[in-house]
DNA sequence: GAGTTAGCTTAATGAATGTTAGGTCGGTCG
DNA sequence: CGACCGACCTAACATTCATTAAGCTAACTC
């Protein structure tokens, strides 16, 4: 007989990398009513201004926060990226509008989760009401470090430490590992992400390309020394919580 | 008799101006314990790296989130900045660690509370456990349009952006009106926010001042032209998430 | 196989920002 | 009073990044 493998697993890995969860709260998550859905490179998962009454989970690729720009609709800035594991929008479910759009960033799929199906979640499984906070915590955090790598970092060293992280987090997960990673982001939205006009993006591949740190083809990335891209990048992990801690 | 200033009343103002509070959760939050606090400028609230076992809510004044750069321990970047009804520092009521400091802008007080009364609060009061939620999710949002004005403004408007936000926070609280604010922040500290020199950063308010937006005076900052100021900076407040609607 | 497109790459120029240096002004303290 | 100090201000020059323009390659179309 196969193992079922729960639609949530990546969630609980997630989970698991930081906190140790109970008999019950794993059942819970198993059972959880999920609804999947696929979309192509670019689709809108969740558009801006909705008010959505489910949540969605991340299961393959990448998604990404899209902000449009007021007055220049052709514009974007992209303010996150979400890997497989990562509880995507619980945003929409305490905020009374979404202030940006969920697209995905090569094909990606997601799982929906009703909203009653989560407020029933979080009254009854108290622990798990924190782990969902802490989801969103996190992503707090990772916004932090994106702030400080663009306000102190320069564009090679911005570019470093946005691979670092992808990395780590993708590892987390179980989806990347050797350094080796599955990467479908054109550099026109690497600008998006790093603030930067896709010319200067390609500048600064080159020049990590040039320094011997990464090898980079289509969408598939190696990273031949991870030290000196840690230290290029001033990486420093420890914003992600990656600890196994009760709370 | 005089009328009793409940410790909390600017964070119910905060949540009054985007969710209603039955007489219940009221009460809970004026029988809140708090213990008080004072703070000199650029004394540390929070110091990075700790676990504390209470969080803290700004009273008067200004705080912000400082992050130390590895290898450059005079270096910092601001990645936040926190008014009077913020409840600031919920991360630690839920991560395992600061992974930056709260440092006081200004004079500063502030009012701790005990990690134990706030999970005592969130198990019986739902609707003030989701309201907590909320104020971490705003902070996030706000991050957001920080990485949003950091890569899409240049740095005249991305100072105007700033000046527009604390200005719609200080004025929901009831801290600033009549376009007049009081902002005790050194240029040096504004160069650690916005991520440019302190000598960019005079440029940026000299060119505000030359255009006729704002009068500057020591730490009192005049908005001459509001619609000037906030078309420069293409500020639109609704990532403030001021609706009143039922969470 | 020629045309077409999307993504990547490079070069040349100009604008935005950093750096270095030094000046002014208003406090504080001997 | 005079020396000092911190914050603010300004100028001159260096670096980083944006813009414009154009060439390249692989994949797809006709």
């Amino acid at each position: 007989m196969v193992t079922e493998l729960a639609i949530t697993e990546y969630f609980i890995r997630y989970l698991q990398r930081r906190d140790s969860l109970g008999p019950n709260d794993l059942e819970r998550l198993r059972a959880l009513k999920t609804e999947h859905a696929s979309f192509a490179a670019g689709e809108v998962i969740v558009p801006a201004g909705s008010s959505p009454s489910r949540s969605c989970m991340m299961l393959r690729g990448l998604s990404a926060r899209s902000h449009a720009l007021v007055g220049r609709p052709d514009d974007r800035v992209i303010t996150a990226l979400h890997v497989p594991g990562d509880f995507v929008d619980l945003h929409a479910f305490i905020m009374s509008r979404m202030d940006h759009s969920i697209i995905a960033i090569g094909p990606a799929e997601v799982e929906f989760i009703d909203h009653a199906e989560l407020i029933e979640t979080t009254r009854s499984f108290p622990h798990l009401a924190r782990l969902l906070w802490m989801t969103t915590m996190l992503d707090a955090a990772i916004h932090r470090q994106w702030l400080v790598a663009a306000a102190s970092l320069r564009s090679s060293a911005h570019l470093a430490h946005l691979l670092c992280e992808i990395y780590v987090r993708l590892q987390t997960v179980g989806v990347a590992s050797d350094r080796q990673l599955h990467l479908p982001l054109l550099q026109r939205e690497l600008a998006d992400i790093l603030g930067y006009s896709p010319i200067h993006v390609n500048r600064a591949v080159r020049d990590l390309r040039d320094r011997g740190l990464i090898r980079w083809l289509g969408a598939d990335i190696t990273i031949i020394d991870w030290n000196g891209l840690a230290l290029l990048a001033r990486f420093d992990p420890s914003y992600l919580d990656l600890e196994r801690t009760p709370r």
